[in-house]
DNA sequence: TGTACATCAGTGAACGCGCGTTCACTGATGTAC
DNA sequence: TGTACATCAGTGAACGCGCGTTCACTGATGTAC
């Protein structure tokens, strides 16, 4: 039974057999990301960051390739949570909502760069991700879409709209995102009174993301 | 006088002195990040494709991360070309014309994804770019900001609604340029039309790039 | 105009490195009888 | 309950590879006299 999570020996040291050891190297791959940035990635920096052979990790990934897609996938589904953690201290007001999602958005982007970066990367071939990262209830994008009818952004009976309105509001809050961190903004953010105002305001221009 | 740029000795095969490798260089490294992605560049790969010996390019550039500078300014040139190009041909309508920047800035992203990716993380540290990319007349950034306030977008008289229109309309862009690509927006970009339709779309939607 | 010589821009061999992956192995686990 | 054994999840050594960079070198260029 794989569901044991403690490891099944005690002894003096580290066990012979890890316990969990698939889901140990996608937090140390993760690690590593956000420490050393993606491009400081590779599988034997991964095994050593979890104190375990380079051989190891054939055991549970295919290759290096398998272990970042599922890395990335761990990361929309973390997204996911965060906005509906955000969602529920959220009030019921439809604009509102959609702020806060704007903002965890790029929140989480801001405090992840790399991490994010990577996402976006298995979300261009998203064949390699499996279907219910979009499709599922909780997933980000799924959120996003229920807020978007939610606020009159998109007739729910036109399904064209509602993808058009989606995904404007996405493609948005990417450009706010990746761009907002940049370090000649922060004259801008001082400015308008604070680095959340500043994204709160740029949220606002790319209109995706208010009613018009 | 290195502005010579024909070979200075005809004999049998190539010269013995290059000429303008420097150039060459910098456009190997261009082919080979939009051929073969920008993970796939390394500065004997370049030397490679240039024809000439691994050690050779130390003679241009300090070390690999100079040459991929140089090919990143070398993309915001480009750009700023190409906008200007699609300027010339375009009317006086201030709206129009902001619309025509947008759809430049999103198609030039889309034919050279790397590319377009490389001048991003280039950016990103901008302290590493010369800081003419950012102020020069000719640049692309100060294309925008001018339209941005001809479309009466921003208070020309307040230099910070300047920077937050034209960062805003930067943002939406980059979003738009990076995501619009994904092959999941296909069967979209089919149901309103088109691929420029879709962009079009996409551009007026996130309302940086149009009077509101 | 010719020649000596400093400088420039190449060459090619070599360095050490970390990588992804494979292999034969071994210790631990769990199951059939 | 005890034991034989298949299976699982590790080890550590080894492979070949391409990389960035350095080095001593050499051929070509251009300048001073």
């Amino acid at each position: 039974m794989t569901d044991t999570i403690e490891p099944t020996t005690a002894a003096d040291g580290r066990p012979y057999h890890h316990g969990d050891l698939r889901h140990a190297l996608i937090q140390a791959a993760r690690a590593i990301i956000i420490r050393d940035g993606a491009q400081a990635l590779s599988l034997r920096g991964v095994a050593r960051e979890a104190g375990v052979s380079p051989a190891a990790p054939y055991h549970h990934f295919k290759d290096k390739q398998e272990l970042v897609l599922a890395v990335g996938q761990l990361g929309f589904e973390e997204l996911g949570i965060v906005m509906e953690q955000e969602l529920a201290k959220c009030s019921d007001d439809p604009q509102e909502r959609l702020t806060v999602i704007g903002v965890s958005y790029v929140l989480f982007a801001r405090d992840n760069p790399a991490l994010y970066r990577l996402m976006y990367d298995c979300a261009r071939n998203m064949e390699a991700l499996p279907p219910d990262v979009h499709e599922k209830d909780h997933s980000a994008y799924a959120i996003v879409r229920s807020a978007m009818i939610a606020a009159g952004l998109a007739d729910p009976d036109d399904p064209v709209a509602i993808e058009l309105a989606t995904t404007a509001g996405w493609c948005a809050a990417h450009g706010v995102a990746e761009m907002g961190g940049f370090a000649q903004f922060d004259p801008l953010k001082t400015a308008v009174g604070g680095e959340l105002n500043f994204y709160r305001e740029l949220l606002k221009r790319t209109g995706a993301f208010s009613a018009r």
